[in-house]
DNA sequence: TTGACTACCTATCACCGATAGGTACACTGG
DNA sequence: CCAGTGTACCTATCGGTGATAGGTAGTCAA
């Protein structure tokens, strides 16, 4: 023990399990996200196939780590942006910041948001993520006088139907987003019409 | 020729053709869209996998006859619908109807809406349909004076959103969904607001 | 020096979509 | 009645995929 900082091999292990899921994004990129292969992977990892499986027990493990990782560096982007004072233009700016780093990256987005793979099932860890997610938009909106659930749901909804309209439909363009700022004031309008009648 | 019904061996192999295209559904229900297999389809109708090759060229060909079928079964409904006089009332008659058969049916949902399977892209002749399908709606949403091609997409996008967020967080409720006429009524005084100032 | 541990490896499995080539049967024209 | 043609299947096999079993060279602390 001595002389070797405790706990180095699960470090190296650690980074090598990240080299493997940038590895994993890196290929998805290239190949689509129905594209990604065990062997595939591996082949550019410059290993075998059956050494993935020392670092994940599965290939939907492998799709979980990935999962996990876009919910933390959305949720870093989201923790890291300075939000105006008043309310609703904090929301804006909130779910503008959201829209452009889901759309940045299409087969992140798609894992993240949508189910490309039937198979795949967030983890509860993972999932617990992508509701940390969540809670931040819903910190905001609350911030604007949203408070009902359902109003809420509609929101969120309002954001997803808008993402994915535009990576189905026109990814790279803004044909759907740009309606964004416009529906906001919408959705946050009805909102406290209702709530504060 | 004669004393045969012309054509007859054409409506036959039509007849097997729906008869699996309506057992792959059957299946897709059981197994989940994504456990659909032509091995396991094929053991299902009795014939041996590579048989179903004398039907459908791929299996993503498969699933283009199951996406056009899904299309065309919508457009029956929405075409057999006695709608409101009141053009605001057939809009949202139209999509209570539209939610109700989609929501109905979770993997058909799956293959109509959202894109289960990576690699599968309807071809020019099924995606005609599931225009039509969008077609009708865009019919009752200019009879309620939406006409503007920003506004339809955001109508469009948030019926999605609703769907999709029931489909995939509640199936079988009616979290999302029963804010649909709320939402309807939102969206057309808001257009009707900005086309007429 | 040794013994455990790490980080790989090879070999192999079942299953999947896909292709090649063969066969029993029905129907039709002569 | 018979020969020929097309239908509706079949068997055998391929390459690729996720997954498992079991082996091995190198590292490192005692």
């Amino acid at each position: 023990m001595i002389g070797t900082p405790a706990g180095a091999v699960a470090e190296r292990r650690a980074a090598r399990v990240a080299e493997i899921v940038a590895t994993a994004w890196e290929l998805a990129r290239d190949e689509g996200i129905g594209g990604l292969t065990l062997h595939g992977l591996a082949r550019r990892l410059g290993i075998r196939q059956p050494s993935l499986y020392a670092y994940f027990e599965s290939k939907n493990a492998l799709y979980d780590a990935m999962f996990a990782d876009g919910n933390r560096k959305l949720l870093e982007r989201l923790d890291a942006q300075r939000l105006p004072n008043d309310p609703r233009r904090a929301v804006k700016a909130s779910m503008q910041a959201f829209v452009d780093f889901v759309l940045a990256d299409t087969p992140r987005c798609q894992l993240l948001f949508q189910r490309p793979i039937p198979t795949f099932e967030p983890s509860a860890e993972s999932y617990a993520l992508a509701e940390d997610v969540l809670g931040r938009v819903i910190a905001r909106l609350d911030a604007a006088g949203v408070e009902d659930q359902g109003d809420i749901d509609c929101f969120v909804a309002m954001v997803a139907g808008l993402v994915d309209a535009q990576i189905s439909n026109d990814p790279g363009g803004t044909r759907w987003t740009r309606h964004l700022d416009r529906l906001v004031d919408l959705y946050l309008d009805d909102a406290n019409r209702r709530s504060t009648p």
